[in-house]
DNA sequence: TCTTGACCCTCCCCTAGTGGGAGAGTCAAC
DNA sequence: GTTGACTCTCCCACTAGGGGAGGGTCAAGA
């Protein structure tokens, strides 16, 4: 009772054009009811175009076609539940993303960026309890939170005062290929026991180009090319990984407007440069 | 003063690959400052720095690296920031959007749509006053209620009474090649005098498959998909363009779930169609 | 001065999801 | 039988790069 439809007449039922549908046969998305083996017309069934409308749908979210299958293919109504409902959590995450950045760049826009100092200073090696992974960029912030939540823990657990804000430190491929190594450490008097993913930890005596960043970590990119246009106008080698002290973040107060966070670009030892 | 840097360097001290920083020069929207015409190594200065970090951000809002380059290359400042306010709404637009279609998606697997009824309804030619556009599928909405707002005054202005819901006439083209003609009219009991770009018009009689569709315009996909199953297992060929009749809608209610839509689908006359 | 390893170059192919077009075969109506 | 609309495959183009081959360049250490 469904009727047969040429390529044609299929394209204008669903709104999808000719080179799209064969695309969709050549990947599997949409196989067309029957294609003439001599010819190779393909035919269309009417009961198809409910299913077209689908994909149509999820197209308009930008789901990659490969998702789109995966969607269709599944074997019960919960599994694709889970999987459709998974990706609109990724969709609407990455749409609050972009709004974050919009508005970032606007009020960048709006208020220009008040120049900030920078200064050097030599790190000694200091006494720590740390975590260290291996972690997406992406995953970077969310990933920081926990662990520096557990560190405290630890400590307070073990009655240890902390001696100092917390700290982080980026392997560069953290940034070069969205992912990398990274430490997160709490200065600490005496050393900690190891528990779960805390162990003790000595951050390596640097010597840091440092910059003092104000605010949302949204705008973090403009004070680290401001660090990096000094850094590189003196002729200071890069080395070894960046490395960050949050002040004021999160745990202090709940205005972003109010964090400050310490940049640090590891150089050589300034009786290396010329002057 | 400013440090001249090998790609390898600037691309450690701006986050941006190598690949990329040579794709940048390729296209043109980052130069680098020197290039030695022996070897063909590329040369940055540290004063580049800033740019690149421009260049970043607005990626990071996938803005297109030929938009990037018009900002960059606007002459003053005022240009420049009417293309990114300019980029930003887009961007808020397209967000806005895409939040809807994840919402009405959202709705739609929770609540199961309900079937419609269709029927075969023969339209006569109808006398009106009408707005006729070649427009964009994506201004469609915003085109119809200026439009009908236009109709509407002149209608009013002209002492002319409406004799019945306004309609709209929609080629085919506007939803396979996202641009195509429009028009959108008012039943009129008498000729309206052309005012502006409201003229008289004859909406010409038509055979239609009939659907109501009730609520959001977002879904209306799904109707026309219903309409598209029963046209064609029904083998009714399609002729021509498509037509809506806005029984309730923005005009009448503010609350979008109560519209109520007819959608026409031309098709041959009955005599024609094999019972 | 030579070697070595890190760095850089161009060129080509790959991605996803189409659009455009060439050249050839097919269908249906007149 | 012809014509015109339709369809087929194949190739190239687009974005914003990534991966890798094959080869040239640079700077430091021996």
């Amino acid at each position: 009772m469904s009727g047969s439809l040429t390529i044609g007449d299929f394209s204008r039922a669903t709104f999808l054009s000719v080179k799209t549908l064969r695309h969709y046969h050549r990947v599997g998305l949409l196989e067309p009811s029957d294609v003439d083996p001599i010819t190779g017309y393909r035919r269309y069934t009417s009961n198809q175009i409910p299913t077209a409308q689908v994909i149509r749908r999820f197209r308009d979210l930008d789901m990659p076609l490969e998702d789109i299958g995966s969607v269709l293919r599944a074997p019960d109504q919960t599994t694709r539940g889970r999987l459709i409902a998974a990706h609109l959590t990724r969709l609407e995450q990455s749409l609050a993303d972009t709004q974050r950045a919009v508005a970032s760049l606007r009020d960048l826009l709006e208020h220009p960026w008040p120049p900030a100092a920078i200064e050097h200073r030599r790190i000694p090696a200091t006494p720590a309890a740390a975590i260290t992974a291996t972690v997406e960029v992406g995953d970077l912030a969310a990933w920081y939170q926990g662990a520096v939540g557990e560190i405290r823990a630890t400590l307070s657990a073990q009655s240890i005062a902390s001696g100092g804000p917390p700290g982080g430190i980026y392997a560069n491929e953290l940034f070069s290929e969205e992912r990398g190594e990274a430490t997160v450490f709490l200065p600490a008097h005496s050393e900690v026991r190891p528990v779960g993913r805390v162990g003790p930890f000595t951050a390596p005596p640097v010597e840091l180009a440092f910059i003092t960043h104000i605010g949302s970590h949204a705008d973090v990119d403009r004070s680290y090319g401001a660090l990096a246009t000094y850094v590189t106008e003196h002729t200071l080698a890069i080395e070894g990984p960046v490395r960050e002290y949050y002040l004021v973040g999160r745990h202090d107060t709940g205005d972003e407007q109010d964090w400050r966070t310490e940049i640090g670009w590891p150089i050589f030892d300034t009786i290396h440069v010329p002057i």
